[in-house]
DNA sequence: AATGAATGAGAGTTCATTCAT
DNA sequence: TATGAATGAACTCTCATTCAT
């Protein structure tokens, strides 16, 4: 039946217009500024219909946390693949990751955003797993640059992937962070903070910190 | 006037009382979970009073933070006064950090909170003005010791001490607040999350990058 | 036309089984609780076909209670069928109501919760006009066994059988009600509910009240 | 001072006004129908001061049917105090109690469609508790009564008081319950209803099962 | 006959802030 | 200075019903 076909058709595109309006809204507002109303409205559909797509607010931010990460992968991905050594992917992946920030403000925002709600979140929802993944393998690919690097001889070999991996992430968070609240952080910290100036210091620090001895 | 004197005591002893009450509250109930009623509640005082000691939520916020900070000033202050090199004393600052980080650890998850609570806050007050001299302080202390590293010959001389700070400070800021928010972190990232293994690989990182060449 | 027959008997069954769920439904959630929603997705059908069955919840309701009451009749009917005379005929109608109730508590909860929705119910309806048929059926076997005591001088005389076919449904339907509703009413009223005590205790009185002159 | 009395005073006849409003509603609507919206309107005040008087729907609720059953309590005692024999003073009671219903005819309507609300109520608030000493109030007056009339000669001594008194008032709300809900009632019951006629007839079955042997 | 997406009014509850006293 | 009653917009989520296909 080409009307199933069809329907099938329909209700992805009407997700999407969905997370479209939501992800606008999100990264206007922030995770808190979101409100059911103002995605209905956007969207120009009732409210009681977002919740035929999406059982939950916390759902919905979830999706759209999801579709972030799923074009933010490939985007890193083919940036490590150009790199030549396992220090080199790092770089690339933290300058990736940094441009698609910089393209993409507020993702980061919203993450964190979302990350300190405080309130524990229904990890047993679908959308919630996916976006559980993703996050999965940016760190995997962390971890694999990393064994790469050691193997290649560009990495110090004292070091243990998964853990230096997360601490490669967290930290590059708090710079990015900085970065993404700039205005409330300029608020906040009486010296001028520049993204553009900042990351490449921190890649810097990272992969300095990385590197085998004689590596330099 | 004896009486303005005494007059001026009890203003000051009803407004740490209500900072008192603000700041349990904030430490158990997070940014969000702050309610005015419950502080009100809690220093038995009505609503409208906390409104004649406090312009508004935010500008108590501005005050529990700055109370908070208070308290971490001296105590990174003394870690740094007996470190002999300007690394050292960055590992030491950092360290104490980590330590006061993990004895308070709501203080990071609130002022987090704070930060991507999305609006921005009027920084005209003069909470918030006192705030930012605070968080100005901190930055000052890492800056005087990265100079003195670069002085005594433990750090690279080819850094710039406030952008470099600015990194350190906003890359440590990551670390620590994964670490805060332990829970919510676990749930979004399928990889052990252990601040007390974490940081110290962190600092060390931090540390290795900045140490000049031969002196690891 | 075999064709139209075939299409009369589906249905008919597909009618049958959603009676059914909403029957179940109805049982374990009560009138407030029953959702359209649910039911369709009980017999795997979709909302709008509900609507082709049943007009409305009410229609729906009223033919749920209509299937209900429809197998309470023949249960009372053989009750009153297998008493002597008329007074023991509508002992025996009252415990077989009461035994009725016990088994299937959840009528009398519903009906209940039905009745006292508050808004009028569109009675033009041929669902409902069945379920009033029925519930003619129950007192007009109440008249005819009262009748029948008077004939045979097991009841007083100088009762009215109709009015006191509905003082005796009527007063039941209290009793049993609380019963039901044993739960709220425990609530709301200090003093031991049981079912198993008061019923009886009420078919007595009812009895003693109808009773002629000298048959105790 | 003379404020605190005033806003006593003030206080106290907000929360009367409050439950006037809600009162009429409920009685015109229905327990399902009374809507904080509506409630709110009627007493020209905000949404949100409503939840100042009453901590939520429930509570509102309990307090409307306490303050009926309070002005119900007087009425029949009264009654009751002016009857000579037991068995008169149930009679009395009872009638008491019809004519209270026939003018104030949606008390119990209300009261039934609270009970049969379905959800379990959380009985620990005060209102509740008040709600629950009154009926209790009630059921002991009905008791003495029964004591009373096992005394004077008028009721038979073979009865236990405290069940039979559960029975009397049960059995009474289901009488009225019908004349109450009269007009629901008429759709379902192919019979007339009429009130001035069932009470009566009830209340002579229930006095006819208590009188001793010899009393009629 | 059957679908199922869409509706939209409406529910109860919360809370920072104001203001007359 | 202190009160606390009042506000009212905002919030997430529900559900009987409709209708184009």
């Amino acid at each position: 039946m080409a009307v199933a076909a069809r329907r099938e058709r329909e209700r992805t595109a009407r997700r999407e217009a969905i997370l479209d309006a939501a992800e606008e809204l999100v990264v206007s507002e922030g995770y808190h500024g979101l409100r059911m109303d103002a995605v209905a409205d956007a969207v120009e559909l009732s409210k009681g219909t977002l919740y035929l797509y999406f059982a939950n607010k916390d759902a919905l931010c979830a999706a759209v946390a999801t579709r972030f990460i799923d074009t933010f992968i490939p985007f890193i991905e083919s940036a490590v693949d150009e790199a030549p050594s396992g220090l080199d992917k790092i770089g690339a992946l933290l300058h990736a990751q940094y441009r698609f920030t910089q393209e993409n403000p507020q993702h980061f925002r919203f993450a964190l955003g979302w990350l300190s709600a405080g309130q524990t979140i229904d990890d047993s929802s679908e959308a919630f797993q996916t976006y559980r993944a993703r996050v999965g393998q940016v760190l995997s690919i962390l971890v694999s640059a990393l064994q790469q690097g050691q193997r290649d001889g560009s990495i110090r070999k004292d070091i243990d992937p998964l853990n230096q991996a997360v601490q490669i992430w967290t930290s590059f968070i708090g710079v990015v962070l900085v970065g993404v609240n700039r205005e409330s952080m300029e608020q906040r910290i009486p010296a001028p903070v520049d993204l553009g100036r900042l990351v490449p210091l921190h890649v810097d620090s990272v992969l300095r910190a990385l590197a085998s001895e004689g590596a330099s």
